[in-house]
DNA sequence: AGTTAAAGTGACACAAACGTCACTTTATAT
DNA sequence: ATATAAAGTGACGTTTGTGTCACTTTAACT
C-alpha cells in the first residue's frame, strides 16, 4: 500500500549523530540532515516535528542500545571483570559520551512531545548512572576502590577518561590498555 | 576628541566567553552579543570583520593570559610543588579548557585575518603544549611519573580531570582535593 | 564656539533555516 | 487496471542572522 522509503530509521540517526558531533546542537540543523539523506525537508518534517523533537528522539534510541549493551554486565560477577567489561562497552561508545554531556544542556523549548521525551531521556540518564554506582558499589564492597573518593567523583573520572582526545595517535591498544592502568593506579609511582 | 566607549574590551570579552560557552561556536551570533552589550550590531563590525575574527582575537586573549598565569611555574623546583600549582591554575581557569577544545575546530573559512589568527592560536597551544610537557618530564626525571604511560595520556588525564562535571555539587575543597588525589594514586587501593 | 574624528546607529539587500501544506509519486492489495 | 495511502516534493511566508555604509552623536582640543 505504500511507496518504498528513500531512507531507514536507521540511516536518518546515524546522520544525525554525525552532525551533532560536526556541528554541535545549535549547529545542527534539519536542511542539511535532508540534503545529507538525499530527500526534502518536508519529509523529514513528516516524521519530526522539529529539531528538538528529532534530536531527543535520536537520543532516546541511542541511550536505549546502550543501556541494552550494558545490562549484560551483570553476568559478571567480581568488580574487576565488571571494570574491565564496562570500560570497553565505553570505549566503544567513546562518542556517544560527548553526545550525552550534549544533550544535557538542551534547552527545553515549548514543544509539547519534545518535553515529553526530556523527561524520559532524564529517566534513561538515571538508569545508566545507577548501574555505574552499582559497580563501583561493588568494587568498595569487595576492597578494592578506595572509600574516601567520592562517587560521583569515581565516575566522571571513568566517563572523562574514555574521551580524552588522542591528538597525537598513539596506538589503540596501548591507548585503552594504559588509561585502564591510570584509572586503576594513578600517574604516580609508588614509593616504597 | 572622540566620543566615549558604551563597553571595554574586557566586557565585550567576557560576554563573548559567557555566550560561547552557552550556545557554543556554531550557535554563537553577533546579533546577540550586540543586543548583550546595548550596542547595535554595526558597531560590533566596527571591531570586528566577523564572527571568526571576533572569536580568534578572543581566544588569543585568553591563551595569553592564560600562558602568563603558567609561566610562574618555573618559582617551583619540584615536580610536586610544580603540579599542585598548575593544577590550581587549571581550576580556576577550568571554564577555558572547554573553549581550548572548542577552538580546536573551529573551521578556517577565506578570511585572511582569521587565518594568521588561527595559525598564532596554533603556536599558542604548542606553547601550551610544551609548557605541560616539561612538568610532567620532570617528574618522570625526578621519579615521580610513571614511565610507562604515553606523555600525551598524561596531559590528557590532566586536562580532563579539570573538567569533571561536578553535576552533585560536591563541596569544592574536597573536589579539587579529590582530583589531585586520583591523578597522582588512581581509584584502586594499594594492595599489600 | 567651532572643528574634528572616534563611536555609534539603523536601514538595506542578502542568505539560511524554519514550519506548513496542497500536491505528486508509487508500491501494493483488491 | 485501478484505488489506496504512505512517502516524498517544492513553493510560500516567516524569522534570524549577515555584512555594509551613509549618516548622526558627542567628547575634547583649539
Amino acid at each position: 500500500m505504500a511507496r518504498q522509503k528513500k531512507f531507514t530509521t536507521q540511516e536518518l540517526f546515524q546522520m544525525t549523530k554525525a552532525l551533532l558531533l560536526e556541528h554541535g546542537y545549535e549547529g545542527f540543523s534539519i536542511s542539511t540532515l535532508a540534503e545529507k539523506l538525499n530527500v526534502s525537508r518536508g519529509t523529514i518534517y513528516k516524521y519530526f516535528e522539529n529539531k528538538e523533537d528529532l534530536i531527543t528522539e535520536y537520543m532516546l534510541y541511542e541511550m536505549n542500545k546502550y543501556l541494552e549493551e550494558l545490562k549484560e554486565i551483570h553476568q559478571f560477577a567480581t568488580f574487576d571483570e565488571q571494570l574491565d567489561f564496562l570500560l570497553d562497552v565505553m570505549f566503544r561508545n567513546q562518542e556517544l559520551q560527548k553526545l550525552i554531556e550534549m544533550g544535557r544542556d538542551i534547552p527545553v523549548q515549548d514543544n509539547e512531545k519534545a518535553k515529553l521525551n526530556h523527561e524520559k531521556l532524564e529517566a534513561k540518564h538515571l538508569d545508566l548512572y545507577n548501574n555505574l554506582l552499582s559497580v563501583v558499589r561493588l568494587g568498595q564492597k569487595q576492597g578494592k576502590v578506595r572509600e574516601r573518593i567520592p562517587e560521583p567523583l569515581v565516575l566522571g573520572f571513568i566517563f572523562q577518561s574514555i574521551v580524552i582526545p588522542n591528538h597525537f595517535g598513539v596506538p589503540y591498544e596501548e591507548w585503552v590498555k594504559s588509561i585502564k592502568d591510570v584509572i586503576r593506579h594513578g600517574m604516580f609511582k609508588r614509593l616504597n
